[in-house]
DNA sequence: CTACAACTTCAAGTTAACTTGAAGTCAAGC
DNA sequence: GCTTGACTTCAAGTTAACTTGAAGTTGTAG
């Protein structure tokens, strides 16, 4: 049976988002991620944490490292749950890059024509 | 001095293609290029090796692993040094990998300004 | 002849991003 | 009470793509 509350177990997230259990482990562990725990001592997620994980998996498809996306991450409030337009400024940070990336694969694919 | 050949040294190919010789070293260990020896035993590349390495940096570029950019280099003539044409078709293969991947990020930019 | 830079081989080390395994805990169903 | 599956921690293993280090060789310059 799943949890009654509006919080999201580690096995929950993980099919929403596709990753692995231990992958979300590590996010935990390496802070991009954070967990509340229930009375047993296991894993509560809030439900923006899907959004943050996509977050997360859009910036490694941009190219970017875990340690990038942390930071871009730690530019979001602490205190409160971000809302759109904290999540719009943040993609902001990334389209100027994501541009670039665009660019480089269209050079490089009109020159591999040859 | 460089060598009066028109084959490189390991060196020179090093500079003129941006990578370490450790690197090129390993990519010879790899399969993904081919030195001839001189007489005393260092490796002397062919001028051809510099697209060969271009496209490799190309492949990783768009993304793929060594050992897929070395089963599309299989493709290439092994008996003689391959001309326009064969990298024109051995290019082809991978525009669509290209255009995906492409088509991919602009999707993600797209959806990252919410 | 000597010095020296550029090479050689081979084994081992590095980094990122996870995964795997062992050993144990927790709670729901029978 | 017992089983079962989903969870827990922690250490160690994995893979890709190289890099580093040690110890030795080569050939050109002076």
């Amino acid at each position: 049976m799943p949890a009654k509350t509006d919080l999201l177990t580690i096995g929950e997230l993980s099919k929403r988002c596709g990753l692995a259990t231990s992958a979300l482990r590590f996010y935990e562990s390496e802070g991009l991620i954070k967990a509340e725990r229930d009375s047993g001592g296991r894993r509560r997620f809030m439900r923006s944490t899907l959004r943050r994980v996509a977050f997360i998996q859009a910036g490694q498809r941009v190219g970017l490292s875990l340690d990038e996306i942390r930071a871009a991450l730690a530019t979001l409030p602490e205190n409160r749950t971000p809302n759109r337009a904290d999540w719009t400024l943040l993609s902001q940070s990334w389209r100027s890059r994501l541009n670039e990336r665009i660019y480089d694969l269209e050079r490089l694919r009109d020159e591999l024509v040859v």
